[in-house]
RNA sequence: GCCCCCAUCGUCCAGCGGCCUAGGACACCGCCCUUUCAAGGCGGCGACGGGGGUUCGAAUCCCCUUGGGGGUGCCA
């Protein structure tokens, strides 16, 4: 078995055809199939190489590893051409060289019978025109006017439209590049594909590509599964207009790869009937079915995205968590992120910091956030306003900070000596009434990495330093 | 306009004629735990769009309707 995604670089790869890409995957692996990779680029004015590069870079960030490819439709011509050239032979095709403002005109005039555009009638009369006019030829496939056209769906079953009303259409342009039916009808059969995994949006377009390989005389044809759209909050196909969907945003956003790989597998798919919905990539893998693909379309949910990133997070053992923080603050770094750049990953603290963050984060892109207290110069550390705003409005908050303050200049230098709650509890305050003051003094936010492992990593002169300041601030 | 597809909590899924006073997950709310915030534990809120059938019995089958989406491009 053979299956294919088959992109147009006109743009990044975004959450839809990711979505698409990874069920081609998962079926590919699933049944020991391969796995082609095709670029479809037949519209030369809208691809552009560095998208052609930025798929495949994405792709493999996400572990979509291809088994074949990527081929490319830019580099077959001839084979669409020559495709072309039959079905003119044969009578399924025809030339035209109507204006585009002819064409037009025949859309509207069937429009107004309540009709289906076909321009042979027109191409045939006009022929090349007078001599002078500026005439462009385009080759055009001539559809079937009575009759059914239809075919069987993994997901959908019989799909069945009337063969009248599906306009004539073109198969090459004026500018001699040949169309996405044609390149598609072409190269699924001589790719020998035997399965069509793709978004909903291209159901329709089936018919046609159907009929343009029975008129080449392909015998055959692959099976056929349109998976359900993914959708934004307004229910319209996703598309760059509902936000950040470029999967490489969601790269430097601080997803996961497998959280991003594992959210998807859940649109469009039952979850599974027993146990968590956060599961291994094997397991993803060995349950995938087609026939069990769901109908209608999926929101693409962030707030579920990002409670599955965090699980993912969790799960990393400490010191993966740690080189992985590091390579994206290393990158964040490297695009020119000022607040990231003064985090160190290859110090100690960042290790033993990003430990205790870790229940805490959500996404990778909050790491330099909990650990820029640490990475700062004393010169630079501010607290910020509402915080300050909480500790000034702390009960007794001046005797806290002395008695804190002299705690810590003389107490063992662990963690656990460094504890504070016996002398706040010993002031005859509740910890939870004042500890909002300490981290606001410590940390310069009122919420934040457990204190006492940040007092810890700080060290008792930059700690004092800072706990002295606020004291002093308060008069 | 015409054609096609779809229809269960706010969202993603379960349900494939009786086990459903409809189950799980995310979100939300409350409680517990607690060094703030999280995480974790426990609990709560919350849906079969409407109307006809078929059947002893429909979320599940059929029809209509309504709603949503997609297609109808010298985009794919």
């Amino acid at each position: 078995m053979r299956v294919r995604f088959a992109p147009a670089p006109t743009g990044f790869l975004h959450v839809g055809g990711t979505r698409t890409a990874l069920f081609n995957w998962l079926f590919a692996r699933h049944h020991g199939a391969t796995f082609v990779l095709r670029i479809e680029d037949t519209d030369r004015d809208r691809s552009r190489e560095e998208w052609v590069d930025g798929i495949q870079a994405t792709l493999r960030w996400l572990g979509l590893d291809w088994d074949e490819g990527p081929y490319r439709q830019g580099d077959r011509i001839p084979q669409y051409l020559d495709a072309a050239d039959r079905l003119i032979a044969s009578g399924d095709a025809y030339e035209s060289w109507l204006t585009e403002a002819e064409l037009d005109a025949e859309r509207e005039a069937a429009k107004a019978h309540g009709g289906v555009p076909r321009f042979y009638e027109r191409s045939t009369a006009v022929g090349r025109g007078d001599a002078g006019d500026e005439r462009t030829r385009s080759l055009w496939f001539r559809t079937p006017t009575t009759g059914t056209a239809e075919f069987d769906d993994v997901v959908r079953g019989r799909v069945t439209v009337p063969w009248d009303t599906i306009a004539d259409f073109m198969i090459v342009r004026s500018s001699g590049q040949p169309v996405f039916y044609l390149a598609n009808a072409v190269d699924d059969a001589e790719m020998n594909i035997t399965h069509v995994i793709r978004g909903e949006d291209l159901l329709d377009s089936t018919h046609r590509v159907l009929a343009l390989r029975a008129a080449l005389g392909h015998p055959g044809a692959p099976t056929y599964a349109h998976l359900p759209l993914l959708v934004g909050h307004d229910r319209a196909k996703l598309s760059k207009r509902h936000g950040a969907v470029a999967v490489e945003d969601f790269r430097d956003a601080g997803y996961l790869p497998e959280a991003l790989v594992n959210y998807l597998s859940l649109l469009g798919f039952p979850a599974p009937a027993a146990g968590s919905e956060v599961r291994p990539l094997a397991e993803i893998i060995a349950d995938f079915d087609l026939a069990r693909v769901n109908h209608s379309a999926a929101f693409f949910d962030h707030d579920k995205l990002d409670w599955m990133n965090g699980e993912y997070l969790r799960a990393l053992p400490v010191p993966e968590l740690v080189e992985r923080a590091g390579d994206w603050c290393r990158a964040a770094a490297a695009r020119g992120d000022g607040a990231t750049a003064a985090v160190d990953p290859s110090s100690p603290e960042f290790a033993a910091l990003l430990a205790v963050a870790q229940k805490r984060l959500v996404t990778l892109a909050e790491v330099p956030a909990f650990l820029a207290h640490h990475f700062c110069d004393e010169s630079s550390f501010a607290i910020a306003d509402e915080s300050w705003d909480v500790l000034a409005a702390t009960e007794r908050v001046d005797e806290v900070l002395d008695t804190v303050i002299a705690h810590l200049e003389t107490c063992e230098w662990t963690v656990e000596a460094i504890s504070l709650q016996p002398v706040i509890v010993a002031l005859g305050l509740k910890p939870r009434a004042v500890m909002g003051a300490l981290y606001a003094a410590v940390e310069g936010r009122h919420s934040g990495l457990p204190l006492f492992d940040a007092i810890h990593a700080l060290g008792r002169e930059r700690t004092l330093g800072r706990l002295r300041a606020a004291r002093a601030r308060l008069g």
